[in-house]
DNA sequence: TTGTAGGCGTTATCAG
DNA sequence: CTGATAACGCCTACAA
């Protein structure tokens, strides 16, 4: 029912009603000093009468900013991680007076060129980029050179700025926790084996362990949710020498633990076991999980701020890993 | 770091550099047919020379139009019902080809003037508001003239379109659900008391009890928590006549589970249990809770059509509410 | 097939 | 303190 596009009053249509130019109306809205208040007090009178709201559309072309920033996720924002990063970004964007606009990467084929081909189109100054799996063009990406572009990745990238939660960070941390409460023999229960979060993990874990000289088992792999846990864990319960495990997130950490337990492994006091993402508070009755809590805010405000507000265009592009910090809770104890 | 606000170029230079007129360049920047292949092609070396990308501001300018709504939301987005919402409204969004931009509220005082205030100043053709608990202003709230509103809310408004979750229906299915079983003893194992949702949820099962003629007994109340839910379940354990348990989430359903299984009382042997929002899938191994799920993405969609395509201003305001399914799955069963 | 004029709503600038 | 003018980038309407 296409109304008509927009009635809206312009700065004009104020000026006629309270018999002042359009100069004043626009020094009235922008609360400038050099106004006589008996004017002033007419044409507020006459913005109320009229309705009036400044065109942002108008406002933007002359200012040639936007005070919006972009930002590219997949579909399936509400996934652990990705769409705590998304609140993040935009609470970071509310604390500086900015919008966000959302654009949802829906295709299968994930790629960096066409998310930032759709914001070109958009009212932003800036656009960060999370698309979690590695899209296919993230090598050979360019991005416009009239926006400035982050990317979430854990990868550098020639041209982009790019920030990530430190993923081998975190799996290096657990295992040097892990190690300092005694613990030598610590296997690795990861999560999708192509995720990067997982990659990351993993390779931290790994590169730990080696410098640590501790002793390097097969890792397992699952799915994220707590059934795969589960599976992992009916394995780990057979691995006599293991004293504790590193599951890559805490559903799987969950089912791990249920696993343990219906095999006659006490946790923490036979094997202790730690996850990631601290998502488990307040979802299962008395189950204090330890855990690995990533920065998120930190992560939001970053990108945030490198997007509106980019380096020199012939600097090194930044790359920003943020660590998290581990959460002790009940289910990591010394070995026994 | 203020750089120049927009080094880009306009329409005027790409016509320079391809000797053309700024109208030809428009043209071919929207497809036109009119114009020779050699030009065409001349045009667009150019626009790719020089990086060129139409300005959002200038086209809004002469449309009128933005191709965007609005979604106001407080800052815990990710809170269980609401992320799940957010979600799909951008999806309805993407699907006609709009952009969403996001406006959190953060302050405790959640006012839909204020909300809509800020949203007045964004580029928005229509303006979803999502603000959980309910307002206090949600009586006197008057919508701008120019931006069609949609409130999320079980209520109707004198002026504004209103979407939602039907939570009485949900509360009324569940019971209808139980009592086809052969259930006649229904708890109610409510969230927090003041929260919408629970206060839909609660008086679809008060009605619904009437209606049927069946025993109402005290409700209790928690947090959504799965604690609360524990605590809840230890009460209920005592209640030797109660034969089902209506949870309002999952969350809590699984702490109520935990206490009765405690207390040595099989689910659904003894007591049917059943909770609402159906977010437990994969979270914690081998449990298969009935639940209700509600449908999400009509809510969006319709949210997103109201917002882009308002009924004539004399007309009624609609007000929809969206039924849920109901999923069995092991947790229910006929009485003993 | 291409070009010119005008205006969308605002604000910087300069004149009064 | 107030007003006139011009320009931001684009597109509709009309003219060539």
């Amino acid at each position: 029912m296409a109304r008509k596009p927009n009635t809206s009053v312009s700065i004009a249509d104020v000026a006629k009603v309270a018999g002042v130019s359009a100069q004043t109306v626009s020094r009235v809205a922008n609360g400038s000093e050099a106004v006589r208040p008996a004017t002033k007090k007419r044409v507020l009178a006459a913005m109320d009468q009229l309705g009036y709201r400044p065109s942002f559309a108008a406002r933007s072309l002359r200012a040639g900013r936007y005070h919006i920033v972009g930002l590219a996720m997949p579909s399936n924002i509400s996934s652990a991680g990705r769409r705590i990063q998304f609140e993040n970004i935009a609470a970071a964007a509310a604390d500086h007076q900015y919008a966000l606009t959302l654009v949802q990467i829906n295709k299968k084929e994930l790629s960096l060129t066409e998310a930032s081909r759709r914001m070109e189109s958009l009212p932003v100054d800036g656009q960060i980029l999370g698309l979690g799996m590695e899209p296919y063009d993230f090598e050979s990406f360019v991005p416009p050179s009239s926006i400035p572009t982050v990317l979430i990745s854990q990868r550098t990238h020639p041209l982009c700025a790019t920030v990530s939660n430190n993923q081998m960070g975190c799996g290096a941390d657990i295992v040097n926790y892990l190690m300092n409460k005694g613990h030598r023999e610590i296997r690795f229960a990861g999560g999708r084996r192509e995720a990067p979060a997982n990659i990351g993990r993993y390779a931290g874990w790994v590169q730990a362990m080696q410098d640590n000289g501790l002793p390097i088992q097969d890792p397992l792999f699952g799915d994220w949710t707590a059934d795969s846990g589960y599976r992992m864990g009916t394995i780990l319960a057979r691995d006599k020498s293991c004293t504790a495990i590193f599951v890559a997130n805490d559903t799987m950490a969950v089912g791990v633990i249920y696993a343990l337990r219906e095999a006659g492994i006490r946790v923490p006091e036979d094997v202790s076991v730690i996850g990631v993402d601290d998502s488990m508070v307040g979802v299962i009755p008395r189950l204090e999980l330890s855990s690995y809590r990533f920065n998120d805010e930190r992560v939001g405000s970053v990108a945030f701020d490198l997007a509106t507000n980019p380096p020199a265009e012939d600097l090194e592009m930044p790359h920003i890993l943020v660590p998290g910090t581990l959460v002790e809770r009940s289910t990591v104890a010394p070995p026994r």
